[in-house]
DNA sequence: CACACTTACGATATTCGTAAGGATT
DNA sequence: AATCCTTACGAATATCGTAAGTGTG
């Protein structure tokens, strides 16, 4: 016959070789004493071996038994290990979570994140990759990240998108500046005339103006184009120009010195969301972080960012 | 729930882990493809993990898969060990016999059984104690071999004895000696004069020959008592004197200058038997070379040994 | 004769295969 | 439309507990 036992059958074994009683075995083991004996007599029958000599008053290891018997612990001893690895994993004790997020939820909602996440699984290793959001499909899709926190893109085939937010933008100008002497909603047809600094074309944040000032037929050309947030800010503090941002980028950054007036008609939204490899599912330790993450956008929208449920949401074309 | 995977379980897992198609595991396993999926749904289920991320085109191991995967494969190389380690000992490819046996045997039958077995079975050590009858059973009760052929003693309470094959005794003279002139039986009577060469006492054959006189009311003293056979035969082709033995031991050592006649009344068969510890069985190894022993004996019989079948045989009294 | 292991047997639980269902390319 | 995995369900198998049987000290 083949082999087919179980790790309990392993332990029972182990048992009745330690206490060398049936009887005692069943009872440790909470089973009646024939069916240990069933037991013993399939594993005899499996291994094609007498495992013990037994008589109604003594039970005694055959040489072989003995083999098996120190066979048996080192597999029990290696299938509660395989068990505690698995669990390790899945209960956040070990692992590692890689992720992308654009430079506005990195430098925001994700550290915050991280230090609950570190705080609670001191095991788990974390990472983060402050990239811009055409670069994060790239790296979901490489394996590099489990998951990308960008903007929305045009769908990809093997990529899923998950909605967690929006935000609205919002116009930043120099207090000097002559907009800045109200804080009224301005259009985007009113700002076009003005320097604008903005970010470079694989930025969503970019992506996301270009489209708005297309829907007033006005191709957008900034007079500045910067990576960074803080520089940004910096630069229309100034009085270099005006920036058109997301709120949540925005608030990257000191606000000496600036003024903030909302952006609408259109009222662009910008819907963050978590990119995934499609069909692939988060590891525990990451769908934690998910978790963690948008509990911290939940807190942190004052009332700006709006929280999402909605199925994946149009977004402007462009490259990824 | 807890674990209960089989060894078979493990092995499917790791195909499936391989080929990454459930259809290809089940062919190659030999299974339905049903019965993959509901096999690896019960593996999820009990490690409370999600082992594989699969969709109808695509199957992948999750993280926590590939983690569970690595043990898997330790867990299915030790279980082989395992199972070949219990089998090696059982199909005689390693192990090791250790047995004591009388000196007639050890000089005659042990030795021809031993070089069957070695040359079918290299693996196994083999170790013979040549013992006279007494420490045999002391050698058995310690565990230092695992049976012994001796003479049959009174029964220990603690130890089996399986008769083997019994033989005669006879006397062996001097060729010069008077008693040489004829080969017809003799009687222990009529030899009861004659200087004795014989074994110390913890030997069965001066159990046996004591046990003999013992019958006429003559309390035996043998003129010389040796330890060894051969050099008990050379005292005897001297003439020194006469020496009654069974017929096995009588054959160890040259015959040159020797006569021998039959002993009878009583006609005294000493029975050797197979000393083992009560309730424990041989190893596989033992059980093979008992075989090996009694073809031996079987066939060195030349009319001259006696088979036995019979229940344990009386034995004289007297110490083990 | 009391205790411990084994056998017998009916009840329950598990595992499997066939057939139908659903999803992805 | 074809392929592959999943679900549904009835059948076969395995496992367990109760009760009776057997042997040992």
């Amino acid at each position: 016959m083949m082999i087919n036992w179980s790790p309990r059958d392993i332990e029972v074994f182990l048992m009745l070789a330690e206490t060398l009683s049936f009887r005692r075995t069943a009872e440790r083991m909470h089973l009646s004493q024939p069916a240990v004996t069933a037991l013993v007599t399939r594993l005899e029958a499996a291994l094609e071996v007498k495992l013990f000599d037994r008589t109604t008053r003594q039970v005694q290891l055959t040489g072989p038994g003995r083999v098996f018997a120190a066979q048996a612990q080192r597999l029990h001893t290696l299938t509660e290990e395989a068990v505690r690895a698995v669990r390790d994993v899945s209960s956040l004790r070990v692992g590692q979570v890689a992720l992308a997020a654009m430079p506005s939820l990195a430098a925001t909602v994700v550290p915050r994140a991280f230090a609950r996440f570190a705080q609670d699984h001191p095991g788990v290793r974390l990472q983060l990759f402050d990239t811009l959001s055409g670069p994060a499909f790239e790296m979901v899709r490489a394996g590099q990240v489990e998951f990308a926190l960008t903007a929305a893109n045009p769908a990809y085939p093997d990529l899923d998108t998950l909605p967690l937010a929006s935000d609205a933008f919002v116009l930043l100008i120099a207090r000097t500046h002559p907009l800045a002497q109200t804080s009224a909603p301005l259009t985007w047809l009113e700002i076009a005339q003005e320097p604008h600094i903005s970010m470079p074309l694989p930025s969503s944040v970019r992506q996301y103006a270009d489209a708005a000032f297309l829907e007033h037929r006005i191709r957008f050309a900034p007079r500045f184009e910067l990576e960074h947030l803080a520089s940004i800010k910096a630069l229309v503090a100034a009085g270099l120009g005006v920036a058109a941002l997301p709120e949540l980028a925005a608030n990257v950054g000191p606000d000496e010195g600036i003024v903030r007036r909302p952006l609408i008609g259109p009222e662009l939204h910008r819907p963050m969301v978590l990119v995934t490899l499609r069909g692939r599912s988060l590891s525990p330790a990451a769908a934690h972080m998910v978790q963690l993450i948008q509990a911290e956008m939940a807190s942190s929208e004052g009332g700006r960012l709006q929280s999402e449920q909605a199925p994946p949401s149009r977004a402007p074309s462009g490259q990824p």
